[in-house]
DNA sequence: CGGGATGTTGACATACATCAAATGGGGTGG
DNA sequence: CCACCCCATTTGATGTATGTCAACATCCCG
């Protein structure tokens, strides 16, 4: 089940590997102890519910490859999508207080994810702190996303919203983008519409702009973002992640 | 359900029982355990700041009396009220990888806060596993929250956002709530707009509708929700938190 | 008793939604 | 390989929810 020949398990696709990839920190120990969770792989076809609010999740999954989308429906109408669910994310920390999902996630893509029972993780995180450090970081990563998402829809023109998308889509890739600028984008206009609460015409609209001005160029597959600093200053995304500040300066007290 | 709970020492006002108050299935030792932590009380004014974007947060804020606000600036003109904090929040739980806060948090009232070390609280979380699941599940409500005012923000209309913000409102003091029907409402309609992404004077033409239809009397002190049914309705508020619903019938699989 | 926040209302501006129709592309089946 | 169809993209014309500006009323708080 497991090739322990490979030294770098980072790229060997299954969700251990895949998790501990995401998560940081994590001590050879640590990794030990995750390796020895019992994990049953699945296969989920493009358009399939992976998860539909409601369900009761005992096994939480690691997606390993493809896409997927967490969203919630306000009626037959109008549906949100919460945010999108790449390689290394974990799928069914969303819940009540009962463990019910609180939203569907669907395959944006034809997917494999990793399944493993929830209380084992925990047992896991509970022995060792890298694990628990690792999932309490994850989760406070989860909550930033959510608050972008947040800033997009409550503040942001139409416009605004694109460039910080695209821009969060790339940046999330880029530390495992292998081709230079590009970065995988199996979206289409109406799933961004979806996430941006937008139109389809009107989201069209600004990607034509963008492309107009040729800040990007992307289709179905693919993102290529020309000019990240002129993007992320349209944004106003002050910080990417990767060229942080200091902040020592800013102390607490 | 609400009723064992109130016999423990939840309405002492000390950082640590009104925590405790917030975290379900504590175990006395779990609660004993936290009775440990070393606690600093401390006040701020109204319309203060309790913690700025970019500081370093070593000990969380545990919010004991007052309201509070976290919110982000797009710009000089643009912020964005991410959540409201109320009595038994945690301050400080939203940071970046390096530990720095993502976001402003303000006094909305005069507050009182008791800081913890946040290391501190770890090494609790690690020993005992219910202090460990209980934080675990208010990460998990606060991913929802969020999720809620994604939906808000993305699919709802003025007059829909209005009356699910209310509910929200309403419905998180609900446990705590002593006199029938009106809960604390210490937030002004500018605050309303900025938590919205609405203009001042949009969400006082809903709130004016919504007076008009005497579904609510609210002023700057309480609100009162006199149809909540309609309000959740309205809101498509299917699961207010309170009726649950079996969910045993959808089960995984 | 004043003065700066807050609430309220009307007139007008605009970003975005909706409707409609044409174009294009990628599977699928013949 | 073509024919077909469905889904996605693109563009224009028009409608509407919400923003902006402005004026006044009201409430706090010092």
């Amino acid at each position: 089940m497991t090739e322990h020949l490979r030294r770098n398990t980072r790229f060997d696709g299954t969700a251990i590997s895949v998790l501990g990839a995401r998560l940081h920190h994590l001590s050879e120990s640590d990794r030990e102890a995750m390796r020895h969770l019992n994990v049953v792989h699945r296969f989920v076809g493009r358009r399939r519910a992976l998860i539909a609010e409601g369900e009761v999740i005992g096994r939480v999954r690691i997606l390993c490859k493809g896409w997927a989308t967490r969203s919630r429906r306000l009626d037959n109408e109008r549906r949100q999508i919460l945010d999108f669910v790449l390689p290394g994310d974990i799928i069914g920390l969303h819940v009540d207080a009962a463990g019910a999902s609180i939203c569907d996630v669907d395959a944006l893509t034809a997917c494999e994810v990793g399944e493993v029972s929830l209380d084992a993780l925990e047992r896991v995180a509970m022995q060792n702190s890298g694990v628990a450090a690792g999932l309490r970081h994850y989760m406070a990563r989860q909550l930033t996303q959510a608050n972008d998402q947040i800033l997009r829809l409550g503040r942001m023109s139409a416009y605004e919203r694109l460039c910080s998308l695209l821009l969060e889509v790339y940046d999330r890739q880029r530390p495992l983008a292998m081709t230079a600028g590009a970065v995988d984008f199996p979206i289409t206009q109406t799933t961004v519409a979806d996430m941006l609460g937008l139109s389809v015409v009107h989201v069209n609209r600004q990607v034509m702009r963008l492309r107009r001005e040729g800040l990007v160029t992307l289709d179905r597959r693919q993102l290529v973002i020309h000019d990240p600093e002129k993007l992320a200053q349209v944004a106003c995304h002050r910080d990417r992640g990767f060229s942080r500040r200091p902040s020592l300066f800013m102390a607490a007290e």
